[in-house]
RNA sequence: GCUCCUGUAGUGUAGCGGCCAAUCAUGAAGCCCUCUCGAGGCUUCGACUCGGGUUCAAAUCCCGACGGGAGCACCA
């Protein structure tokens, strides 16, 4: 066997600004369900620069908000990092550190960088909308203490009160003057249920989480842009260091569901079977597939970290997976919506096909028709079959249309006339179910030697590759990935 | 409306003043090989958004227009 040497550009990300020693970096995902191929590209860039300068790789749940909370999001996303090969050896849970977010904002209350404001949320936009400072903006401290103690201990209603951190009224881009650091929320937490009624946002905390952690750098989408600038803020009136940020392009993944909260209504209408439903862009889905994980990390490192916006493509990500899997894929048949035909003019028919035409040495399957000779191929097969008279049973024979069919010989070389060779099985085949990406369920039969294939991708000849999922006594049930 | 980010083939990417009649991957088309519509081999298709400027020289720098996207939330 030769050896291949292909020649290919290397795919390398850029080197990290300022790197001094070790760095450490976080993945920071709100705990509202499980990773979907979105958070994947965050994850694996981080992922890549904590493997190649060393450090730590941070996994922080920002939990912040207790209404959009899905509990078991805690156990999923580290089960899908690990899937990813993505390996955090530190992990916060933001719910945990409320009280330091506290001490924080007092902190910044007694510097008069940030005030209690009692208005209304509109009018008070409305008045940043035109560069105002609101009454609250410049009451002394010792007022805006007194009321931060009331703030905390509950006694402002649910929307009566926030603490507002100041930037600069006059700032030209309207996003980033003054913003809010701490509401009130009554809905209770699943984590800490009704302890604190307040909660602080996610601008407030990620400023001071990244400074406490040590973050050196911080890779996130474009879509936090603005949201660096406010925490930036929080850094400078602390006087902290602030970590070099980058921040990639929005990614438009095509034809996917993603949106949580859409997937998780889904489910609960049972129109979904579940967060791993291959009609959702989940990482389960993506792993009940039969996507690799190596496949996404070798997409998102090709992508890079530009600011670019980017279409996703899912016929690049397959071919990369394609790549990975086709080697170990042992080859099957499947044949979808079968059509029986009985083989007259010959009483025994033999033939055997490589299980992997590119490594011999894994065996055949071996077949051997013996009276009655019935094979049965696909109802799109079939119906080619009687059209065009003549088809090869590939690596059994050739059959010519009649009912039963004829018998045509073996000659192999029919092919090279037009002849078109079909996957088929026997009387000897299992049921076998192919569950597809828009979530039909292709019923027919395979091969019985596919109920024995102790791997779990197999590429079904013309048909694709696909994972095993689940194996009865005579019966196989698969999921398709992609041609 | 204001502010910010961003524009290289269908998609993603390299190049960031001369080595660019622009890289690689994926895709598409064709051929070879293979008893698969897979893999492998070969060939082909296909891009610097536009207009000004700077310069001996611009995909590369500057300005403007146009296009794409985001933010202006008591979500993250």
């Amino acid at each position: 066997m030769l050896v291949k040497e292909k020649k290919e550009r290397k795919y390398e990300l850029p080197e990290l600004q300022d790197v001094d020693g070790k760095v450490v970096m976080r993945i920071a995902p709100g705990p509202s369900g499980p990773l979907h191929i979105g958070h994947t590209r965050v994850s694996v860039l981080n992922d890549e620069y904590v493997k190649r300068y060393g450090g730590d790789l941070v996994l922080r749940f920002e939990d912040t908000n207790p209404e959009k909370i899905d509990p078991d999001a805690y156990d999923m996303i580290p089960e899908d990092l690990d899937w990813l090969g993505v390996r955090c050896n530190r992990t916060y849970i933001q719910s945990d550190r409320f009280e330091m977010y506290y001490d924080c904002t007092r902190k910044l209350l007694e510097m008069g960088k940030a005030y209690v404001c009692t208005c209304d949320a509109d009018h008070w936009r409305n008045l940043k909308e035109q560069r105002q400072a609101c009454p609250c903006h410049d009451l002394p401290v010792e007022e805006q203490l007194d009321r931060y103690d009331r703030f905390l201990a509950g006694e402002y209603e649910e929307g009566k009160a926030v603490v507002v951190v100041k930037t600069d009224l006059n700032h030209p881009n309207p996003a980033v003057r003054d913003f809010v650091a701490l509401r009130l929320v009554s809905h209770p937490h699943p984590r800490t249920g009704d302890r604190y009624v307040a909660y602080p946002m996610m601008n407030l905390s990620v400023a001071i989480d990244d400074h406490e952690m040590g973050m050196t750098h911080v890779i996130r989408g474009k879509d936090h842009l603005n949201n660096t600038l406010r925490q930036e803020y929080v850094f400078d009136y602390f006087g902290w260091k602030k970590p070099v940020y980058y921040h990639y392009g929005l990614v438009n993944i095509p034809d996917t569901v993603l949106k949580t909260s859409l997937i998780k209504q889904s489910i609960r209408d049972g129109e979904y079977t579940g967060w791993d439903d291959v009609r959702t862009g989940t990482v389960r889905a993506m792993e009940r597939r039969g996507i690799r994980p190596e496949a996404i990390r070798r997409y998102w490192v090709e992508a890079g970290m530009k600011a670019v916006d980017i279409q996703f493509s899912w016929e690049n990500l397959f071919g990369m997976n394609r790549d990975i899997i086709d080697d170990a894929s042992n080859r099957y048949f499947f044949v979808h919506d079968p059509v029986r035909y009985d083989i007259d003019g010959v009483d025994v028919i033999e033939g055997s096909a490589p299980k992997h035409p590119d490594h011999p040495e894994r065996g055949s399957r071996v077949y051997r028709l013996e009276d009655p000779r019935t094979v049965f191929l696909s109802g799109e097969d079939s119906k080619a079959f009687a059209e065009a008279k003549s088809v090869r049973l590939k690596d059994l024979c050739n059959i010519d249309y009649a009912l039963p069919a004829r018998y045509a010989g073996n000659d192999v070389s029919v092919l090279k006339h037009g002849v078109r060779a079909v996957q088929w099985v026997g009387r000897d085949s299992v049921e076998a179910e192919l569950l597809m990406p828009d979530g039909a369920v292709w019923k027919g039969l395979a091969e019985k030697d596919l109920a024995s294939e102790a791997a779990d991708m197999v590429q079904l000849e013309r048909v694709g590759f696909a994972r095993i999922e689940g194996r009865e006594p005579g019966k196989v049930s698969m999921v398709f990935a992609h041609r």
